[in-house]
DNA sequence: CGGGTTTCTCAGAGAAATCACAGCTTGGGG
DNA sequence: CCCCAAGCTGTGATTTCTCTGAGAAACCCG
């Protein structure tokens, strides 16, 4: 089921109206509040844990809808917890970090059953939309639920990564992609560029903090070229996106 | 019956409307679990065993609608497993799971009665591929649910292997085959090469993850060559498949 | 056993994306 | 009406990703 917030967020909810449970699993602690944080954002319910035995733990009694999942783990090999989230919780869809390199070497079968991962250092953005998915597959949340976001003519389908302004197919990349996906997912509201900055770029990001003005000139050419614009500039405050009308 | 999800996936569905049941039987847990996950991916409801015993248990009181078996289990020899599940189950297809030595001629036997069989190390892609025609071809499911998958002028029949763009014939190995087959059953979505190598390759694969890159320029070559093209790359994402308009 | 086919590795070429930097434009307070 | 801070955008260096040719090894079939 989807309902959607006062603030106009659009919310994933479980069959019975109740909100959708998440498991962050990961040894550094700072990642797991950076993360549990994000996602309560989402309404979602969250528990986190910091090694295997209390993930398999709090999996018992939690009872989550989905979990996170650090393939680094101090106690347990991240398969082996892995295995014995999949005893207690058959169904559940997991959303594995793993460090940029490592990806090769044993992601394999991993991603097989509907799960997905995400390699650190990544970005919020990515996570929750990754998770949003799984979710959504899973079928712990209604299944009506579809993946298209839409604004005025504007809509950007998260599956196909397809954009299109009054019909017209329009290329984006990876970059452009996710911040236009922020933008959308919080259309009439001011976001400031330290918000786009902590959500779309990866956390460990040090560079200037300009590349948003830079992304939202290259969203600009892309979307608004030639048309009502739909991206407008809070001088001092942000940027926000709405209907041409 | 057929029928198709929100993801745009055509799922398997018992005459009366239920999932279809999936007995899996093998003795390494890694495997049960691999499978399990993917089949449930498929929306099939699995139950699993580890052993001869179990197997035959378990078959009573799940009553599948088809077991995949392992030939090699530790306390009772392929054979005799599967005439204890031919007493209680006999019409129930039997997709076996033998080593890639294990003699052909002894299984050349058994898939006589409609059965069929993959070799360990085996891809997932393959195992649900022949689990579906099985099932489709006892009348498990619904019988008019055809074997031809369709995007654009692109066909795809799983059961002749047979490939044609606009009419003509193409000829695919059997790589490329479970590669287009794969793209072909999530059009319109970015699939990762993360998932597309856990899907199509073997379990056991350890290779450079650009398999899947050349895997994708073979099948351009002989699908999208001086045509429209069909197969997209969404760079930093993955590739998808969908109709040339 | 031998030839054709298939699978896969390796490596280089090329294309695309990201980002720093710097100069230019704009808005609005004084 | 002027000026400054905030925002915008062109240029180009660098990094990252993708494609593909060449060839080695495994495989299949007769």
């Amino acid at each position: 089921m989807t309902t959607t917030s006062p603030q106009g967020r659009t919310e994933l909810l479980r069959p019975d109206g109740s909100p959708v449970r998440v498991l962050v699993v990961d040894d550094e602690q700072s990642i797991t509040e950076l993360l549990s944080m994000a996602l309560r954002y989402e309404g979602w319910q969250i528990r986190s844990a910091g090694d295997g035995h209390g993930a398999v733990r709090a999996a018992r009694d939690f009872r989550p809808d989905a979990v996170v999942l650090d393939m680094m783990l101090p106690d347990m090999d991240g398969l082996s917890v892995l295995g014995r989230l999949r005893r207690d919780l058959p169904d559940v869809p997991v959303l594995f970090l793993t460090a940029k390199d490592a990806v090769e070497d044993r992601i394999a079968g991993l991603t097989a059953g509907g799960d997905d991962y995400v390699t650190k250092p990544f970005s919020l953005e990515e996570v929750v939309a990754r998770l949003r998915g799984l979710i959504r597959r899973s079928g712990a949340a209604d299944r009506r639920s579809d993946s298209v976001l839409v604004v005025g003519d504007l809509t950007l389908d998260e599956d196909s990564h397809e954009v299109t302004r009054g019909g017209d197919g329009i290329h984006l990349t990876a970059t452009e992609f996710e911040l236009l996906r922020f933008l959308m997912r919080n259309p009439r509201r001011v976001l400031s560029k330290a918000q786009i900055l902590d959500r779309v770029w990866s956390y460990d990001f040090g560079g200037q903090a300009n590349v948003v003005e830079l992304y939202i000139s290259y969203l600009r050419r892309k979307i608004d070229a030639g048309r009502e614009p739909m991206i407008h500039t809070r001088r001092g405050a942000g940027y926000l996106i709405k209907p041409a009308a």
